[in-house]
DNA sequence: GTTGACTCTGGACTCGAGTCCAGGGTTTAG
DNA sequence: CTAAACCCTGGACTCGAGTCCAGAGTCAAC
C-alpha cells in the first residue's frame, strides 16, 4: 500500500510531477522515504496531503496559509495550537458566509433575472455591496 | 454622492490607487467619466464593483472569473446568462461544500485536539482527504 | 501665484506559484 | 542486453496580479 514513486502520486493526486517536487522545496509534501536510487517514496498519506493542498488551492489559501493549516496538529503546543486553528476558523467563516452571498446572488440571477436590468441591479453585486467604509 | 476621484475610491475600496489602474486595464473597473483634465471620476457603483472584487478575490476566484461573474447580469442572452450562473452556482457551491469540511476539521481540532496525534490524524487532513483517485 | 497633494501615462519591476528544459542515472519488459 | 519509461538535480522561464517609478499636468488653499 505504500512506497509508490512521484510519478503515481502525482497522478493519483491529480498535479503535475514538477509542482510536487515545487511542493517539497517549499516544505508542504516531503517525501516518505528514499529508495537506495536516490527516487523519492510516497504512501497514502502524501496522497491525501497533496489532495488537500490542491483543494485548499482553489478556495483561495496561499501555499503559506496551507502550510501552517497542514501543521496545525503536528504542534506541542496546544494553547498555540488552538489559537492559529481558532484564527484560521474565523477566516474560514467569513469566507463561507461570502460564498453564500455570491451564492444568493447566482441563484436569483439563475431563476428570476429579469434580463433587461442596469449593471447596478446585478444581484450579485447586490449580495456582496454592503457595510465597512474602511476595511 | 457621486463624482469621487481616483484616490477616495481607493480609500473607500480598500485597495492601492495602482491597483484600481491595473483593473482599469483589464477591464474589472471602469471609471464612470473623465474631468476636462482627463482625472477619472466615479461613484457609489464603482466602489461597491471594487469591493466585490476583492472579496471575490480572497475566495479564490481569477480576475477572468470575476470579471465573467461581474459580466454576467449585463448580457442581453437570457439563456447564455443561466447557463453561465448555473456554471458558477455548481462551482461555488462545491466551494462552500469544501470550505465546510475545512471548517469542521478546525472545530474538531479546536475543541477536541487530544494533542498527541500523528500527521495522518489531523482532523484536516481527514476533512478533506477522501473520494477520487482520479480527478 | 506658489506650494503641496492629487492625478496622468508608460514602462520596468516584483513575487508567488508553478513549468520546462538539459544532462544525466535507474528500472523493467521483452 | 537494451529500449522505453521512469526518476534525479539545478537552473531558466512563464504568467497572473500587482507595485513602483519618472516625468509631467492639475487643483486647493494660503
Amino acid at each position: 500500500m505504500n512506497d509508490i514513486g512521484i510519478g503515481e502520486l502525482a497522478r493519483r493526486a491529480g498535479v503535475p510531477i514538477d509542482t510536487v517536487r515545487y511542493y517539497e522545496r517549499n516544505r508542504l509534501v516531503l517525501p516518505a522515504g528514499r529508495k537506495a536510487s536516490g527516487y523519492r517514496k510516497y504512501g497514502e498519506a502524501e496522497i491525501a496531503r497533496l489532495r488537500f493542498i490542491r483543494r485548499a488551492k482553489t478556495l483561495g489559501f496561499s501555499l503559506d496559509e496551507i502550510r501552517e493549516l497542514l501543521t496545525l496538529s503536528g504542534k506541542r503546543d496546544i494553547a498555540q495550537i488552538r489559537r492559529s486553528a481558532q484564527r484560521k476558523l474565523t477566516d474560514v467563516q467569513q469566507r463561507i458566509a461570502e460564498l453564500e452571498r455570491i451564492r444568493v446572488g447566482l441563484v436569483t440571477l439563475v431563476d428570476q433575472c429579469p434580463g433587461h436590468g442596469r449593471a447596478a441591479d446585478c444581484p450579485i453585486l447586490q449580495a456582496l455591496g454592503y457595510e465597512e467604509d474602511r476595511p
